[in-house]
RNA sequence: GGGGUCGUAGUUCAGCUGGUUAGAACGCCGGCCUGUCACGCCGGAGGUCGCGAGUUCGAGUCUCGUCGGCCCCGCCA
């Protein structure tokens, strides 16, 4: 662009325009960055520059017409160098740092202009989420992206001095590895010199970490990118970010105490407290009391079983739900006893599209009114083990055991937290010892809930031939506000209790060594005690940022159908491309 | 794989039970303006109503399909 303002050399920078500040008064500096705004007065013309410390406002004055001149032809988002002499304004903006001085302007220097942006680089953004994923790089010049930018990186940074001091070293482990028999989708990597075998981006570091801990690493962990070929979500990307760790000779006190330091240490860089130590909750009791194997502990509602009512109370219908196996939930909700007929029916179409085949309402409001019919005496009962005041309300599920936890574990989640300060709260917990297999109904066998390698209690371990469903793991989640922020186990470290957890699984021995080969051959060489944990770092770095999507904490992710809106990938490659890797496209 | 919801100027949206010239705000372009900071004032340009079929005298509006965004279920060891 023809300058004539330009200096023979380019301008350099001296200062971040966000960074000024009163005490700069007087100072000549150079500064860089993208036009957020002008306003031009005519024979006075104003220009907020921004860069990614902020905003700050440049002055050109007609006292220097040609100079003047050339500031009037800035647009938004051209790239320009400034230099001039800092000094108070005469009115102060107090909405910005930087409000209290601006910049006179002696030179200008347009590094490049800008096409007109499809939508205005502002917070909040005024553009719709598609929008901004498609024009990714000028989304991210927004002020809240760019501290988001940097809250990941303090966290991740964070993270490594906290397991550093604590003796924990990062070590890396392939991204090209080996297809994971069990779990979630693999994506595939074909093999250029080995047509027909592929390599698959790892789902975790599951196998490498465990093998880091056989080869005398004692305390791992790598802030490390996943890949799972599952659907996306608010908090589910195809890549997305752990932070992993594996101890050996673990305690598992001391290691739930590590990781509440960890949290301490993530959540202290937003100034958020931690209570510690964290809640922990056997899985079969969150389910009984939440319904909810990740249950959000700011809702102050926990049911309690009534089967006992049913199986003894007057009600026909209720005692025909326990004979046939059926448990009956209730849900007292203080302070609930107002909700009008109409809103009932709705929590019951709730409940029904929920798979409930019923809700039942009771209150206690001049006499007891309920949409079950039964004798008062049972009444009373529901209202002594729920706990029940004049006010309140309950809400009864009678079915199979799972469905009623289920629809009253759903109703407790979504009932509205009143209180802005018990909202705001961070409420953390441990979800200990899932069961360490559930039925697969499409596979017709057992699966590992958390992974074949996930030791066995030792009291349980004479169920796993007879009932392996009722086998408990020594797993731990680690649930935050409702949301799996990681999870982990500690892992079988003996050979044999590994051969029956495979044989429970239905894998035979050609099986097991096809898949898990060199890995069970790592496992006899002497592995030690051994677990660890993984935690979702996206999902941390969101609760930091109070986001609720990890969209908004990851600088290029995808959209929810899976594509990347910017780059337009995944895309077609050519044949020949195709043709050097043995493959060929079906249909 | 299924359900819900949205798609209209560059952007965010309005547009009734189908009706003749599709609007607003911001942005953009031009002009004026010496203390603005949501600058102001005057003027102007800008539309394949996501795409494709269908119903109808007539479709932004109704139907079907399709593509895309978001939310949820399944799925996510």
């Amino acid at each position: 662009m023809n300058n004539p303002n330009a200096t023979a050399t380019p301008l350099k920078r001296t200062d971040y325009c966000g960074a000024l500040r009163a005490a700069d008064e007087g100072r000549e500096v150079v500064l860089c960055g993208w036009v957020h705004k002008t306003r031009d007065m005519g024979h006075l013309v104003f220009v907020d520059l921004r860069d990614r410390e902020g905003l700050a406002q440049v002055v050109f004055q007609s006292d220097r017409p040609t100079l003047s001149e050339e500031a009037k032809k800035l647009r938004g988002e051209f790239v320009v160098g400034v230099r001039g002499r800092v000094r108070r304004r005469s009115s102060v903006n107090k909405d910005i740092p930087t409000g209290e001085i601006e910049v006179e302007a002696d030179a200008l220097q347009v590094f490049a202009a800008s096409k007109v942006p499809p939508f205005v680089v502002a917070d909040p953004p005024q553009a719709s989420e598609e929008l901004r994923l498609k024009y990714r790089y000028l989304d991210l010049r927004r002020p809240v992206m760019q501290r988001r930018l940097r809250l990941r990186h303090e966290a991740a940074l964070a993270a490594r001095n906290y397991l550093s001091k604590h003796g924990y070293l990062e070590i890396e482990t392939p991204i090209l590895a080996n297809p994971t028999p069990e779990g979630a989708r693999d994506f595939l990597v074909p093999s250029r010199m080995f047509h027909g075998r592929f390599y698959a981006l790892p789902q975790s570091p599951q196998q490498f970490k465990q093998t880091l801990m056989v080869a005398g690493c004692d305390r791992y962990f790598q802030i490390v990118r996943c890949f799972r070929d599952e659907a996306l979500r608010a908090d589910r990307q195809l890549e997305f970010t752990q932070i992993d760790i594996e101890t050996s000779f673990i305690d598992r006190d001391e290691f739930f105490a590590l990781n509440e330091g960890l949290m301490e240490a993530l959540f202290g860089l937003v100034g958020r407290k931690v209570e510690r130590p964290f809640r922990r909750i056997p899985y079969a009791e969150a389910m009984e009391k939440y319904g909810s194997d990740k249950p959000d502990l700011r809702v102050p509602l926990e049911m309690r079983d009534l089967t006992a009512i049913g199986r003894e109370g007057s009600s026909e219908i209720l005692k025909g739900v326990v004979a046939g196996g059926g448990e009956i939930k209730g849900l007292l909700i203080p302070g609930a006893g107002g909700l009008s007929r109409g809103q009932l029916d709705k929590l019951g179409e709730k409940a029904k599209a929920l798979g409930a085949k019923g809700l039942i309402w009771v209150k206690k409001q001049d006499g007891w009114k309920s949409s079950l019919k039964t004798a008062e005496a049972d009444f009373e009962r529901i209202w002594s083990v729920l706990g029940g005041g004049a006010a309140d309300l309950a809400l009864l599920v009678a079915d199979k055991k799972d469905a009623a936890l289920k629809v009253l574990g759903e109703i407790r989640r979504t009932w509205p937290v009143e209180d802005a300060a018990r909202r705001d709260r961070l409420e953390f917990c441990w979800v200990t010892d899932f069961p360490l297999f559930e039925w697969s109904e499409e596979e017709k066998r057992f699966v590992s809930m958390h992974h074949p390698f996930t030791m066995p209690y030792e009291e349980d371990l004479h169920l796993l031939e007879t009932s392996p469903d009722r086998v408990r793991a020594k797993t731990y989640d680690l649930v935050l506000n409702g949301v799996e922020a990681g999870g982990g186990s500690i892992r079988i470290h003996q050979m044999d209790v590994q051969r029956r957890i495979f044989k429970a699984l239905g894998l035979t021995d050609e099986e097991t060594q096809a898949k898990f080969g060199y890995f069970l051959d790592a496992l006899s060489y002497g592995a030690p005690p051994h677990g660890g944990i993984a935690h979702g770092f996206d999902r941390l770095v969101m609760f930091l940022a109070g986001e609720e999507s990890i969209r908004e904490v990851i600088p290029f992710p995808k959209t929810t159908g899976a594509l990347d809106l910017m780059t337009g990938s995944p895309s077609a490659v050519d044949q020949r491309a195709l043709d050097e890797l043995g493959l060929k496209l079906k249909g």
